[in-house]
DNA sequence: CAAAATGTGGACCGATAGGTCCATAACAAG
DNA sequence: CTTGTTATGGACCTATCGGTCCACATTTTG
């Protein structure tokens, strides 16, 4: 071995995660990167190779936390109201908060970028699977009344969750995203 | 008066609508506006005023011509098929091709630019309305069964318009696309 | 303590970013 | 045909872009 690194990986990368998802990749200079997490190029190239490898880097960390986070609550408590409140975390958004991490890459890269789609994909599809235990979860409780197949039903689920950010940074009003809301939830039975 | 210019106005915005379109707004330089389009600086700045102006009237090209014949389309035919048809579109959808404009500029630019927010809420409103027209001219016409409020039920399409397209660009196959979708069009009724 | 290996700071790089400026060209009005 | 006005091409500007490189510091291994 040799000398050790005097900065703590996870954080730095955290802090990069958050600029990319403020401002997006093209809009986080490296600039920006270096300020906000101290290092210098060598230790920041060091440690992550290039901008955009370090982008990949954050994205497997959003889902590996952030979005984590959120599967895990869904296994929480009877089904409707987990669903509910993994949605009620976007009802709140003002236009300027921020979205779904994902939903940033995906509209800025996933297009040209095989690498950022594949994590995209792979992220949607962990939370799609999140929503389709909770599904079935409460049908065995009795909660729900729809006999919608669970995967298509949970891919609904998520797309409305998507849809519901792109009118909150819209600037429609909370009031009809929340009606947006029950009538999507209204499929679950 | 005095000299001419020797372009056509909205043809050179089309062209920088592409590559906003394609690429995004931080991604696209002037030298591939210049490019594209075949002008000078002058003559791009002395029409257009900066990068940023020419995204705007970008934005307005876009909902005054590409979203507005969509909308025009929700207006022909039997009510039910006008929105299947406008969803379509958007089903074929592969990875790479093209989003929404107003979805790329929303997820990249919405949060901290308010001109652009405001363009996309008008937008966003416009097709909700289309969408309510259609909803209302179904009921007339007895081919929904819904009660629903026509204002959340038109929400309710567009949030899952853009959520399908955030599927699509995951990468998520057509077949689950599709199943929800239908999910989406039973809440019509 | 020497040697091998890795981390760090910062100088340095060519390319390109968006934008300004000016001399010249082409028009309309009188 | 002059005058006022706008359009055009392209030189030019400063700042910054992402990235490389190297001398030096710091560590583990033997």
């Amino acid at each position: 071995m040799a000398r050790l690194r005097e900065f703590d990986y996870d954080e730095v990368l955290d802090s990069g995660l958050q600029l990319f998802w403020r401002a997006g990749y093209e809009a986080t200079s490296l600039g920006d990167l270096l300020e906000k997490t101290g290092l210098s190029k060598s230790s920041l190239y060091g440690a992550f190779g290039s901008k955009h490898e370090m982008l990949l880097a954050a994205l497997d960390r959003y889902i590996d936390t952030v979005l984590q986070a959120n599967i895990e609550d869904l296994r929480r408590g009877p089904a409707r109201a987990a669903i509910v409140r993994s949605f009620e975390k976007i009802l709140g958004l003002a236009p300027s908060s921020k979205l779904c991490f994902l939903q940033v890459c995906a509209t800025e890269l996933a297009g040209h970028d095989q690498p950022v789609r594949a994590r995209i994909r792979r992220g949607l599809e962990q939370l799609q699977r999140a929503y389709r235990d909770a599904i079935l979860r409460g049908r065995a409780e009795g909660e729900f009344a729809s006999v919608a197949d669970p995967d298509a039903l949970s891919a609904f689920l998520v797309a409305n969750l998507y849809g519901l950010q792109m009118l909150g940074r819209a600037g429609f009003e909370a009031d009809i995203r929340k009606r947006t809301l029950t009538l999507a939830l209204n499929a679950l039975g």
